[in-house]
DNA sequence: TAAAAAATTAAACAATTGTTTAATTTAAAC
DNA sequence: GTTTAAATTAAACAATTGTTTAATTTTTTA
């Protein structure tokens, strides 16, 4: 499946195939089990995807396009450095946190040693993100803001690293931080945490 | 299985399971591969441990003590604030790299919809090595080398996610970094990576 | 409306899964 | 040395897995 034309039915398969590999993982997630409650029968999912492996790529085929974030046109703005950083990282932490199921799933297969996902597009994406800070960076450092000795490729660990690591102990800090709803927890990461990701990054480079 | 006395043969199978686990998933890793690469028959597993939930179940208890990070004394020495806020970040990040197979394993189990582990000794450590944070980060304060209006809860998510994220990306860091073996990546963490969240919480917290 | 294509279904398929059995070997106890 | 317990094995078990078949229904095409 090379196109990324999807039918209806397809799409429906596709979206509840993601929540479920979220959920359980690949190998958890059973085609029966999808096949029930996206409300089809079972074959329906080798005749439109030819099997179970295939599905997986063409979800990750599907959700490509929204991996890619637009923020070529942040570098263009005429905002001073210290808040395209910012926004950067608000935009970053907003976009992953809108696809956490796709990013649940490819965290674990790209870091799984049993299937081998086609991982050239993820890197296209990650590398063209870090060039776009990089160039913040630089022009924070050229307007004399910035300091000099920024390691710009471990800012990303630091940005994403704290909000995934945030993510991966929800009931935990559910409990910490007395957060009652899944409602309540997006908000905590959308104020709270990006507030303090961006706090941290700017305390760093900031001269 | 509540104690934790486990004969060679027990532990020679919990590590196989922990190394295929953490590689495949709990679900993608089958009992058959677990006893042919630990060298014993199928049955000992049930034999020994009752089923494979259990297996992983032992296994977790088999490490927790592992996970206990001893940083206790860390506390008691006599150190500068910021020198013992490195000391927390080093052994920290030493730690969860030395146990990593263990940890890739709890960070998809404790997200995982599918199994509920018991997950209140995790939750325990947890909290006993944020409270040394805190202590740490309040001596600082009455020191007056820390600010005073630092989120302490979201440290750990900063500090770990980091090296996680880190981690979770190695081949795509492999290639970004130019690191060619495992034994580099290691070393890069315990440099490279450490400095940077040490510079980094330091950055935030100190005034 | 008739023919062709696409979509949908229930059933069967073979392979793999975790688990148990029952017999045998090894080790420990007396 | 005999008896008892523990360890180990190959085989069978039933359940679940992903996948395919072949028949049927629905939709599209002409």
């Amino acid at each position: 499946m090379q196109h990324t034309e999807f039918n209806d039915k397809q799409i429906q398969i596709l979206q509840v195939a993601e929540k479920l590999f979220a959920e359980k993982g690949f190998d958890g997630a059973s085609i029966r089990e999808i096949s029930k409650i996206a409300a089809i029968n079972i074959a329906m999912v080798s005749y439109y995807f030819g099997s179970k492996e295939k599905l997986l790529e063409s979800l990750v085929l599907f959700r490509t396009s929204d991996l890619k974030i637009k923020l070529e046109n942040l570098f263009e703005e005429t905002l001073s450095p210290p808040a395209k950083l910012e926004k950067f990282i608000q935009f970053s932490i907003e976009k992953v946190n809108d696809h956490k199921n796709m990013h649940q799933i490819l965290n674990f297969e790209t870091s799984s040693k049993k299937r081998i996902l086609d991982s050239d597009v993820f890197t296209a994406v990650k590398k063209a993100n870090l060039d776009i800070l990089r160039n913040i960076i630089q022009e924070g450092q050229h307007a004399n803001l910035f300091k000099n000795d920024v390691y710009i490729e471990l800012l990303i660990p630091t940005i994403l690293g704290t909000y995934f690591h945030f993510n991966m102990n929800k009931s935990y800090n559910q409990d910490l931080f007395n957060i009652k709803s899944d409602s309540e927890y997006d908000s905590f990461i959308k104020n709270e945490l990006t507030n303090h990701v961006q706090k941290t990054i700017k305390a760093l480079v900031t001269k």
